[in-house]
DNA sequence: AGCAAAATGTCGGCTAATTTACACTTCGCT
DNA sequence: AGCGAAGTGTAAATTAGCCGACATTTTGCT
């Protein structure tokens, strides 16, 4: 059922994007099973969603597009239904740091339901489109008074990043950069890789700077490593792919 | 009214630790105001806290003290009412990193509501007494469950949480070591510290070690800093406490 | 096809900070 | 009061990895 709305879905975005025309696509019932499909709302029942859905928006990007949505207007919640997607925070001295990789089904945005916007972030599109529904803040905030579970399941959630990026602050702070790139490739392969007995192929819509900065080293750093890597035959690199041999080796 | 429970209970502690008589000051309304206190539970009504403190209990030591948490029995959240403790855990190569330093009023533990026991993780008490309060985790989210607004608070406050944890993480990576003492220095005053115009007295419960593990450098890099700095005199350090001259000039 | 821009590859010099090693000081305890 | 342990001070050797400075390759675009 889902994948139907999303091939139509998929085939349209080629030709249109962001024009007004957009909104005829905004039907109730794609909302519905964009959402549906969220494993936060599985407790929710198909009134709620409904319910849910008139608060409801969608976008439709395309490569190397930016998104910028800590910004100016209403505070939102953002999910990221297809594709990949990096935060990138501007630092003081104006260079670009990336502070997160969004993957299909992730939240993003203020998820801490506090409104704070001294910081200068945006997001930048990483795969061939993406798709991302939102909604306002005090919508969702709303909707969670009124569904306890589902506070309880967003407060897991939320929780369970908060457990994520302590784990690979935790890496990037005591191992040294093999180390990181090692775990980096072994998360990177548990989350989106398709298993091949012991190897793994991964979908590369990275560039070496991008890992680079995800595993804060220099370009160069990584260049030389992802290389050294492939020459020990560990993993086979390319721009469109990367293949790990064994991942039980790394 | 808190004052004067938190005052006779403190009087107590020095005679007594860890004995069942520590029961007999467990009476409700001790608990009521020990909860009462804390900005999570203030928009709970006194016969919901009341609710709650048939699941409270509540815990005494001194200084040095181990306490395991992670391990064994059911799973719980704890909040610091008085003193300091950090959380350490144990690296697979055996050596100590601390993980978070807990203060006053803050919750650790499992805050995700998700169990899981892998993590080999215990506290520290750090200043002379600690009072630490626990409900078993399953308790707090049937509470969560009833109440939603106090689990819209909790989110937010998890969420706080995590923004903390990332900017000190940001902070870790991209700067070098002076740099992230000084920002150290700066966070513990603002939390702790007692200022007198631009002057600030932190009562020094850590030891260079300890701050070394914080700031994520060696014990000899962090005493070459501090020390750097008293013969700048921008500090005045001892065991027992630091005085910042001038916390503009940090 | 052809050009500019982006991405990748490679090389030393440089520097902050870890490591190793040891002396000294303070604390806690009996 | 006196001993061992914990905490602090200092200095030299060593190193990971950043940075600058290129050359080369690949991509996207018209």
């Amino acid at each position: 059922m889902l994948k139907t709305y999303q091939k139509d879905n998929h085939a349209i975005v080629k030709l249109i994007t962001f024009t007004p025309t957009d909104l005829i696509f905004m039907y109730e019932d794609l909302k519905y099973w964009y959402l549906r499909d969220h494993k936060l709302f599985r407790t929710l029942s198909y009134s709620q969603i409904k319910q849910l859905c008139i608060i409801t928006g969608f976008k439709k990007a395309a490569k190397g597009e930016i998104i910028y949505f800590s910004s100016s207007d209403v505070p939102r919640i953002f999910l990221l239904k297809k594709g990949n997607i990096k935060i990138v925070a501007i630092d003081d001295d104006g260079n670009e740091t990336i502070k997160d990789i969004i993957q299909k089904g992730d939240l993003f945005g203020e998820l801490t339901l506090e409104t704070d916007n001294k910081v200068e972030e945006y997001a930048k599109v990483l795969s061939d489109d993406v798709v991302i529904c939102s909604f306002l803040m005090s919508d969702f905030e709303d909707l969670l008074l009124r569904n306890p579970t589902l506070a309880i399941s967003y407060t897991k959630f939320v929780g369970l990043k908060m457990k994520r990026v302590k784990n690979s602050y935790a890496n990037l702070i005591s191992k040294d950069a093999k180390t990181r790139l090692y775990q980096f490739l072994k998360d990177w392969a548990e989350q989106e890789g398709v298993r091949n007995g012991n190897t793994v192929a991964i979908e590369n819509y990275l560039t070496q700077n991008d890992i680079a900065q995800i595993i804060c080293t220099s370009r160069q750093t990584a260049t030389q490593l992802l290389n050294e890597m492939e020459t020990n035959q560990l993993i086979s690199y390319n721009r469109k792919e990367i293949i790990i041999q064994d991942i039980t080796k790394l």
